[in-house]
RNA sequence: GCCGCUGUGGUGAAAUUGGUAUACACGCCAGACUUAAAAUCUUGUGGUAGCAAUACCGUGUGGGUUCGAUUCCCGCCAGCGGCACCA
């Protein structure tokens, strides 16, 4: 087969009939929303990763469509981000123009690698017709109060020359370009996302996702409960607040700690600690977060003058700062309880601070609180704590709690891992922050009648040192009319950052007929999303979400923050309360050599190149055969050969009978049907590396087939092998286009045998088989006569007593014996 | 430290979920075709002993449950991924 020839002829075919892979909105048929997560259209176009994901999911979507499912399988373009941004500054292009030929060019290699989307569905995130709907999402965020703009000290990347997420830094260094990460104070929005922390969390019981991913998810919001404990600080009628999820050691509490960054660090301290306090302030601001972790064993702090009273036991606790401390974790204060804790045993150690065990070993063992800290909980007793000694750890946490709530000290609270959300970035090659500030009315959401706010089009787009976006310099840009006194006002000129885009994605394909509409007087966007309803019931909630382990923690929780928020807000079906139902990851592809591809390792493997010499079904059946879906496995020319060598053999051995008057033969049929059935149970779950194996040993065991039995081959192996499917399925004679052909059910009676066979074994080893009828298989006594008939049997039970039969139904027999 | 995952031939990996361990493929050995090579095809291929039938051993490791364990339970070892001074 000139795989070449081929590919042209049925490329064009494809061409000329989009409606083969089109999605109806209206016909009456199971649907299946099949979605991948959409590439970021760089310029070094579909890499093999890329590759391995999509085959994969094109391969479960042409098996779904076959099996007579409504299939949506649509494809788009993640293209706001910095790499266009760089590479339209250092060629002096427009990232508008950049971004075409990226899309064309990622598209035409979809399009050679035959998946089977729906191009009617395509969707760009830089389009402005998409991109007003990501702002009208924000504004809605905004007219709830979870999107606010507050000064935020954020990590600032001096390389990239923007601000990052928490969830951007790695290390203490940029997820992008690896440079150090330093802190600066900016004006940002910033999205309450930690409002729907437990909506996340209670939401995901309603998903079947792995649990690797729902655990990502879980950890990541990080949930605890405790107790917020107000201390009243000595000589004022102020409080100070610590977080705590030990409060059953608080009758060890000697001392309480603030991080330096902390708004009321200055008003505890005192006038003779004041210079020691800034100092200390001054030097922890300059460590970048990776010192402040790099340092962990060494915990320094300053005291501040101040103290406040632990009610429990009336005693007086210094208060230090110290950057051990997290401003963002809990109250940004910390109660120290140094009997109990490493680092406040650490702390208190290092500044000769008391240490009182409330907690000992159940076993009345005794602790050498010299040494360390006591960190066992389960099997632990409260001592020393008055009201709460003799409880387990467990019981006086919640006797505390009470008690504390009951003298109004503290409050039951819980507190989260999961951060809010900073949605401003600086950089021009972003959706436009769709917000006006106005100095009489302060910050007002852009009209809807104005979206999209349009990025202008600019000459030049670097950012700049003062770390403001490049559109705060166009004048045009920046100077507006408020939409609510009319005065002149100014336009924010943050982007968004490249989640956004992402986040509501799904939906888009979904309601890409109307994304385009006009919003006329009268009309809201609310309004087209409840016109929307019936082709968000109609597809809605994602079926299978196949994509990276990188996304299954923040793309995968911003995104179903969206739509949890979109959902309270009304516009989305009450009937689909959570966006994607099943969640797979997908596998990594390593270089020849066993390591991340890379251009400087030199091992990466180029999707095309493989296509050009070896022909694309290869491509894509070898990836499918590599190894399980979700593994990570290394590139091998040699299994890629097999592979090959396996095409070629399948193709002959369709195109050397196809017009023969044969019949298949009773063994054949028996062979065609198990492989039927093997095939469609490992597709239904991704196991696509046995599904290979299965239609390769149809191949080697079966002779002679009769025609409708070739074409089940044909049909089995479609999904994975497009192009061939399609010329042998012509040749064949079958009728239109073998992908809307129907997929093929198994027949039973080939697949009852007649006869069994059974293993013997002897104390658990086989020892011999033995062939029965099919109407034996219930007759008991029978079956082990016959087993223990065998000679082979004989020998290893004569002399010895049976002390056991053991028969599994149509599986086995095992004869137990004694000396 | 916490969470999750993995460990099976020379290699990538299977095993219908407790019932004949190593399917399928690569590699390797031998053979056929060829002047020769490549390609293709055929046979063999876990280890040890044996001419052989066969026997014993064998799924990281040590225990346990069971007639029977790659599979379930407990401990350990090694590797991978994620999170981490979160109170």
């Amino acid at each position: 087969m000139d795989f070449k020839v081929v590919e042209a002829k049925w490329q064009k075919f494809w061409e000329e009939h989009p409606e083969l892979y089109w999605a109806d909105d209206n016909i009456v048929k199971k649907k299946k929303y099949i979605l991948v997560e959409f590439p970021y259209p760089s310029g070094s176009g579909l890499h093999v990763g890329h590759a391995f994901s999509f085959t994969g999911s094109d391969v479960y979507a042409r098996f779904k469509r076959m099996q007579g499912y409504n299939v949506l399988f649509p494809m788009g373009w993640d293209a706001f981000g910095l790499p266009t941004e760089n590479y339209a500054i250092k060629t002096k292009r427009k990232p508008q123009e950049v971004t075409k030929e990226n899309t064309d060019m990622f598209r035409g290699q979809m399009k050679r690698l035959a998946y089977s989307f729906d191009w009617g569905r395509e969707i760009n995130t830089t389009d402005p017709n998409y991109y007003r709907w990501t702002q009208w999402i924000f504004i809605q965020l905004f007219n709830k109060g979870l999107a606010y703009k507050k000064e935020m000290p954020i990590n600032w990347c001096p390389s990239c020359k923007i601000g990052l997420a928490n969830e951007e830094v790695v290390d203490g260094k940029c997820e992008r370009c690896g440079s150090e990460v330093e802190r600066r104070t900016i004006s940002q929005w910033v999205v309450k996302i930690t409002e729907y922390a437990d909506k996340l969390l209670s939401g995901l019981q309603k998903t079947d996702f792995i649990d690797k991913v729902r655990q990502a998810q879980i950890n990541w919001i990080g949930k605890t409960s405790g107790v917020t404990i107000d201390y009243p600080i000595v000589d004022s009628n102020k409080t100070i607040s610590c977080y705590s999820t030990r409060p059953d050691t608080n009758f060890g509490a000697t001392f309480v700690v603030i991080a330096p960054e902390h708004e009321r660090v200055m008003e505890l301290t005192t006038e003779e600690n004041k210079t020691t306090v800034e100092d200390y302030i001054k030097k922890s601001r300059k460590k970048s977060d990776m010192e402040r972790t790099e340092l962990q064993k060494e915990k320094t702090g300053v005291f501040t003058g101040s103290y406040c009273v632990n009610r429990l036991t009336g005693k007086k606790m210094p208060i230090w700062v110290s950057d051990f401390v997290v401003l963002t974790a809990g109250t940004g204060v910390v109660v120290g309880v140094p009997a109990h804790d490493q680092r406040d045993y650490d702390f208190a150690k290092k500044h000769n601070i008391e240490i009182i065990p409330v907690i000992v070993p159940k076993d009345g063992s005794n602790w050498d609180f010299g040494k360390g800290p006591y960190l066992n909980i389960d099997d632990a007793l409260v001592t020393n704590s008055t009201f709460l000694n003799g409880m387990t750890a467990v019981k006086a946490k919640e006797k505390i709690i009470n008690y504390l709530e009951e003298k109004k000290w503290g409050e039951r609270s819980s507190n989260y891992h999961l951060r809010d959300w900073i949605f401003s970035r600086q950089h021009y090659w972003g959706e436009p922050i769709p917000m006006i500030y106005c100095k009489k009315d302060g910050w007002q959401p852009v009209l809807e009648k104005d979206l999209p706010i349009v990025l202008p089009e600019v000459e030049a787009y670097e950012p700049s040192e003062d770390g403001k976006s490049p559109l705060s310099k166009i004048e045009s840009f920046l100077k507006c009319k408020c939409p609510i006194c009319g005065g002149d006002a100014q336009r924010e000129t943050d982007t968004m950052p490249n989640w956004a885009g992402s986040d509501w994605y799904y939906m888009a394909y979904c309601l890409v007929k109307k994304l385009k509409t006009n919003i006329e007087a009268n009309d809201t966007f609310t309004d087209i999303f409840s016109d929307s309803q019936k082709e968000l019931k109609k597809w809605c909630p994602v079926d299978v979400y196949v994509g990276g382990d990188e996304h299954n923690t923040l793309h995968l929780l911003y995104s179903r923050f969206i739509y949890l928020f979109l959902y309270d807000l009304g516009v989305l079906p009450k009937e689909i309360p959570e966006p994607y139902y099943t969640r797979i990851s997908h596998g990594v592809i390593l270089g020849s050599d066993n390591q991340r591809m890379s251009k400087s390792k030199g091992n990466v493997i180029v999707p095309e190149t493989v296509a050009d010499k070896f022909g694309v079904d290869v491509l894509r059946l070898y990836l499918m055969f590599m190894g399980p879906f979700e593994g990570t496995m290394a590139w091998n020319e040699n299994t890629l050969m097999g592979v090959k060598r396996f095409l070629d053999r399948f193709y002959l051995y369709i195109d050397n009978q196809y017009n023969l008057n044969t019949d298949s033969s009773i063994s054949s049929k028996v062979i065609i049907s198990k492989t039927i059935l093997g095939v469609s149970r490992d597709m239904e779950s991704f196991g696509y590396n046995t599904a290979v194996a299965k239609l390769m040993e149809a191949i080697n065991t079966m002779d002679k087939l009769g025609r409708s039995d070739l074409m089940i081959l044909i049909k089995l192996m479609a999904p994975m092998a497009p192009y061939m499917a399609e010329e042998l399925w012509e040749k064949i004679g079958g009728d239109g286009s073998v992908h809307q052909s129907e997929w093929p059910v198994a027949e039973l009676k080939y697949l009852r045998e007649d006869e069994v066979t059974l293993p013997v074994a002897v104390n658990g080893k086989v020892r011999g088989e033995i062939k029965i009828k099919n109407d034996m298989i219930q007759k008991i006594d029978e079956v082990i006569a016959m087993a223990k008939s065998l000679e082979k049997i004989k020998e290893w039970i004569d002399g010895k007593t049976i002390i056991r039969e053991i028969y599994v139904s149509g599986k086995m027999v095992n004869l137990v014996v004694k000396e």
